[in-house]
DNA sequence: CGATCTACCTGATGGC
DNA sequence: TGCCATCAGGTAGATC
């Protein structure tokens, strides 16, 4: 579910709601959330008596920071919700994995129907070193800026199809299945282009649309699609879906052309394009 | 080594 | 109604 602006808005809430706090207790609900601790009690007494110092981000995954040299990471794969509760005597919903309760009152609970996402805690030099996905991760396309020469050569370095290789984390970090079609869609590029040949001025559309998007994504708090799974740490939904230029909109007309939206399969899932504006 | 596939889960939806 | 197939924001690990 979440990607890159979901991740992100979530970041910008648990940097308000959280930081300063200290947590009080830890209740893990099974331990397929917390898989990498061999079991939910060590997960628990691990984050039992830290407080917060930190929130960041690393592509998807969230990286809370905790006095000492303990990081707290999550990533909430397809399905997870990070929510606030003001009251541990708010209705609890189903599919709540981890509840985390502060001292001074309030609860953060982990919710994943299909348990694709994870919590775990290491140290920050493992997170560098140990931690694979993370240490392999690309650069991030906000917070890393680069020139568009260099960014031509990086996609010049692996001929792929681009919503390949937008979508590889240990090339960019943060994008999924529903930015890289919208990204391509605003650089007027299709999925299948190889990334070995694109002009320059395509490299520059390529990397504005990029930027463009994930900026504006993150203003209007991410996507959530019909089945509203995408919700902030206050359950709210996003508002970028109405602003999807092809992503879930097969049939429906292109914006820019009034051709109807296609839908493809590229690796297995589903990817929407125009294939007037998009060569 | 890289590219491709499959498995991991629950739930919603649509066809019959 | 119900039953079955398909699909869903992601990634790790197996297999070529």
């Amino acid at each position: 579910m979440p990607e890159l602006p979901e991740v992100e808005t979530i970041r910008r809430d648990l940097d308000k709601e959280i930081v300063g706090r200290r947590v009080k207790s830890v209740e893990v609900k099974g331990k397929r959330s917390v898989r990498r601790h061999k079991t939910g009690a060590e997960f628990r007494t691990r984050l039992e008596g830290s407080r917060v110092a930190s929130v960041r981000r690393a592509g998807k995954y969230l990286l809370v920071g905790l006095d000492g040299d303990d990081v707290l990471v999550v990533h909430l794969g397809m399905s997870g919700q990070l929510l606030r509760a003001k009251s541990a005597k708010d209705p609890v919903e189903r599919h709540t994995h981890v509840v985390i309760t502060f001292t001074q009152g309030g609860q953060l609970r982990f919710v994943d129907p299909r348990t694709f996402g994870e919590m775990f805690v290491t140290t920050a030099d493992e997170l560098t070193n140990q931690v694979p996905e993370l240490a392999h991760l690309g650069f991030d396309p906000l917070e890393q800026v680069m020139s568009w020469a260099r960014f031509g050569v990086m996609l010049a370095e692996r001929p792929v199809g681009l919503k390949t290789l937008l979508m590889d984390q240990k090339f960019v970090a943060g994008i999924g299945n529903i930015y890289s079609d919208e990204i391509l869609f605003g650089a007027g590029l299709r999925y299948d282009r190889l990334s070995d040949s694109l002009s320059a001025q395509e490299v520059r559309r390529l990397y504005r649309a990029m930027v463009e998007t994930l900026t504006e994504a993150i203003k209007m708090r991410g996507s959530s699609l019909a089945d509203e799974q995408y919700r902030d740490l206050y359950g709210e939904t996003g508002d970028y879906q109405g602003q999807h230029q092809v992503y879930d909109r097969e049939g429906q007309p292109c914006r820019r052309c009034r051709n109807p939206v296609v839908r493809v399969k590229v690796n297995g899932r589903s990817a929407f394009l125009c294939e007037h504006c998009q060569i």
